[in-house]
RNA sequence: CGGGGUGUGGUGUAACGGCUAACAUGCUUGUUUUGGGUACAAGUGACUCCGGGUUCGAAUCCCGGCUCCCCGACCA
């Protein structure tokens, strides 16, 4: 698109009220709009960031045999209260309200329950099962203290997974798939390498739970890890006996601090059992189903990735997760050069090359640091310079490589890598 | 929820209890400039968070509330 047309502004100073690096350089660069503490609005260029996180996972999900759907987020408190959590001391994180018709509603920080209960009403037979169901949606989760930008929030956009198996076999399989396409997502999302998954208990509603860690200074985490070994564990689990079974002596260990990036959970039969979704065997008795849930915080990793890819002079976008792969930059009075950085960015374009040509008629500098405080991959400058020079300037944001390419072959160079 | 801070044009900051609340930035107009937020000029923009109190006089002091940030606690 053309950056005359973005409505959003760059700014030069982050506002006072944001301490966070994610949320300073978001603001700055125009991605989010903070709504009050804890809760962002996404403007465009935050949209196409999230929507490119979503695809990721949405393509591994589906890979994995997921179906997406999306399920509400008012929720009815008589679902909640079958199994006890509907309770402001058992589930500290509700946001409640009042039908004015009378009753109570909640707003749904998880959906265990109500996917549940809305799965009686198709699950019947073993040979309905496994099914996977998995949605992006927003939580609601009333924190007592929201932290860190876009790290800890009241309204947050995640992705929700939820297994119903057969029995522990069928559910340990998908659990172990899960774990795989996971670790395929954070690679993919450029995080692979600083991520762990790390074993933890499982609280006071599930048998053991497994969290996605990457390393964040900014995370509220500190974990265990030894990188040849691939062990990581949680200060949780962090004891002699953890130690002796993972085969792993204390002084190999490296603590670091991290983010929860996802979380996975096996319930067992547990919440089935509470619910009442049973299924007929192949003897035609009533078994209750497994599940198991898998939770990925979308927006949390825009601000992970924002904290950790970034340098004094902004954000630097991984390439799957950027909003635009290129942007183009012109200046100077020459009508020529403008002209040829018009005809490059519509090549692009037909290429099915994001790209976001800056165009506005401001100073070089301007564009210059906006480029890099908005962090797209990769910088062309078309310019009388750079002709001069053979052609216009391709700089990679992560690197600072800078290349000289004759405009022709641009979009060569680009799909090359 | 305990503790500590904070609140002034859109944004970042300043102002002893005392002149018309100042400066920078942004925005508008004009000239200028075009490889790192160019320069000049003229404009624009604030119930100083809300409510009470003290005082001849409050952005400033006092009380209450709210807000946002940080530490801790919590985090299914």
């Amino acid at each position: 698109m053309k950056q005359s047309e973005l409505f959003t502004k760059t700014r030069k100073e982050a506002p006072a009220d944001e301490t966070s690096k994610n949320a300073e350089l978001l603001i700055r660069a125009g991605y989010i709009h903070k709504e009050m503490a804890g809760v962002y609005d996404l403007l465009p260029l935050g949209v196409k960031v999230v929507e490119n996180i979503k695809e990721i996972v949405r393509q591994e999900m589906n890979a994995i045999g997921g179906q997406e759907l999306m399920m509400s987020s008012l929720q009815s408190k008589d679902i909640w209260t079958t199994t006890q959590r509907w309770d402001d001391d058992v589930v500290d994180v509700w946001f409640k309200s009042e039908l004015k018709a009378g009753g109570e509603i909640g707003f749904g920080w998880s959906h265990e329950e109500p996917i549940t209960e809305m799965m009686k009403n198709h699950l019947s037979s073993y040979k309905d099962l496994p099914v996977y169901v998995y949605q992006f949606q927003n939580k609601f989760r009333n924190e007592l203290r929201a932290k860190s930008g876009m790290m800890r929030g009241r309204e947050f956009v995640m992705k929700d997974m939820y297994s119903f198996s057969l029995d522990a076999e069928q559910h340990e399989a998908f659990y172990q798939k899960t774990i795989d396409a996971y670790h395929r997502c954070y690679r993919r999302l450029g995080i692979g390498n600083d991520t762990f998954v790390t074993f933890a208990t499982g609280g006071a509603f599930t048998e053991f739970s497994h969290e996605f860690q990457t390393i964040c200074e900014a995370g509220e985490d500190e974990i265990y890890i030894n990188r040849e070994k691939g062990i990581a564990l949680n200060q949780e689990v962090y004891n002699e006996k953890t130690l002796k079974d993972l085969d792993v002596a204390e002084n190999e260990l490296e603590k670091v601090r991290t983010a929860e990036v996802g979380n996975i959970f096996n319930f067992g039969t547990r919440k089935c059992e509470e619910m009442d979704l049973y299924v007929n065997d192949e003897a035609g008795n009533r078994i209750p189903v497994h599940l198991g849930s898998y939770g990925i915080g979308v927006t949390r990793i825009m601000g992970v990735i924002a904290e950790k890819f970034s340098d004094d002079k902004g954000i630097v976008w991984p390439e799957e997760i950027a909003p635009f792969t290129v942007h183009l930059v012109t200046f100077g009075k020459n009508e020529n050069i403008f002209r040829e950085a018009e005809n490059l960015y519509h090549d692009l374009k037909n290429a099915g090359i994001e790209v976001l040509f800056d165009d506005r008629d401001i100073g070089p500098g301007q564009k210059l640091n906006d480029a890099d405080l908005m962090g797209m991959p990769y910088r062309i400058v078309v310019s009388e310079k750079a002709a001069e020079k053979g052609g216009v300037e391709i700089t990679k944001r992560s690197t600072g490589d800078i290349e000289f390419v004759d405009p022709a072959r641009v979009i060569a160079h680009l799909t090359e890598g």
